[in-house]
DNA sequence: GTCTCGCTGTTATTGTATAACATCACTTTG
DNA sequence: CAAAGTGATGTTATACAATAACAGCGAGAC
């Protein structure tokens, strides 16, 4: 690896998922979240909610609806598109996921319940998938919208390319 | 280029296609702008793509490939999928179409023939989409990305929400 | 108890996109 | 001209993504 975890913890919070980290606080924070969410709003935790949760989690990477459908499938926890897609609308719905449109595919958030519009930076290489925070009304585009009286109500910012470890491993080797 | 903006007061170019304008220009000088590139460059410009592009340069909308296949079926150009799908992917990569990956559909490109970082401003109301032109390796996510040592490689900006015509028309009533 | 509401399970269908292969047309070259 | 090569086309089939519609179940309300 020797990635070189250049600024350690200083700046992140606009690429966190390509960063080293210990990534067993992302699963159980990211359910604990959910699980204290869902009890102060009085919303339904349902297995098969927390277990698509848990799989999202469990990856900084987006996965298709199918993908998880396998996996609760093997698992019993259901077997029809359906199951996945209504538990995908739970937690996307209420902040906890979010869908990148290039891919057709869904990843976990990484501030779970606050609104916030969210941005993310997808590698070809690896396939990772990092959410950074974005200002849509601000920024040269926002302004142009606005002057043009546009009236931005949702945004969508994918940006495609290879995350730092993909591009220190060279443009030619890539990773799997 | 520079087409006058019959229209004053909008010192904008960057939400073409709300403002009023000479519409029939929008596709004469798209088609004349494809067949110039197509000879310069020893492309072959066949019936379908030329269609196609004229049926996407003749509306500010996006356009689903199944929509744009049916226009075909009808006018005996071709009846199946790929027929379609060669003739977007022959379009979006010369840079005379982009796909709009939130509406999984097709659009015309405004500024065609040059490369560019494509940013879309899609009406909820009346379907009609607008192109504008990014910076991504500017602003504030561009300079985090950057930062991070992310390598961006294609941006996918797409801002959703209502044009001015039908923010003018109210909240409630929309136009179609 | 029983009523209601939301989650589940399932069937079926619609919509989006591509793989694979044979054929055809044009162009290059001998 | 003929042969070979290149790229577009026509077609079949299939994969992948998403939703409609409806029956049944279960926990909480009253
Ligand atoms: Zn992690
Ligand atoms: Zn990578
Ligand atoms: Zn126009
Ligand atoms: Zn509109």
């Amino acid at each position: 690896m020797s990635t070189d975890m250049s600024q350690p913890g200083s700046d992140q919070g606009s690429s966190k998922g390509f960063e080293q980290h210990d990534h067993a606080h992302c699963v159980s924070d990211g359910v604990a979240a959910l699980v204290d969410y869902c009890a102060a709003e009085r919303l339904k935790l349902t297995p098969v909610r927390q277990r698509v949760a848990e799989i999202l989690l469990a990856e900084h990477r987006a996965m298709g609806a199918y993908e998880i459908l396998d996996i609760l499938r093997e698992e019993g926890l259901g077997s029809q598109p359906p199951v996945a897609y209504r538990a995908l609308d739970f937690l996307v719905k209420n902040g906890f996921a979010h869908k990148v449109e290039r891919l057709n595919a869904f990843v976990a958030c990484s501030h779970p319940g606050a609104t916030h519009t969210p941005a993310f930076l997808i590698c070809r290489s690896c396939n990772k998938v990092a959410e950074a925070d974005t200002s849509p009304t601000k920024g040269d585009l926002g302004r142009a919208a606005a002057a043009a009286g546009f009236q931005i109500e949702q945004t969508v910012v994918e940006l495609e390319g290879l995350c730092p470890t993909c591009v220190d491993a060279g443009p030619a080797s890539g990773q799997a």
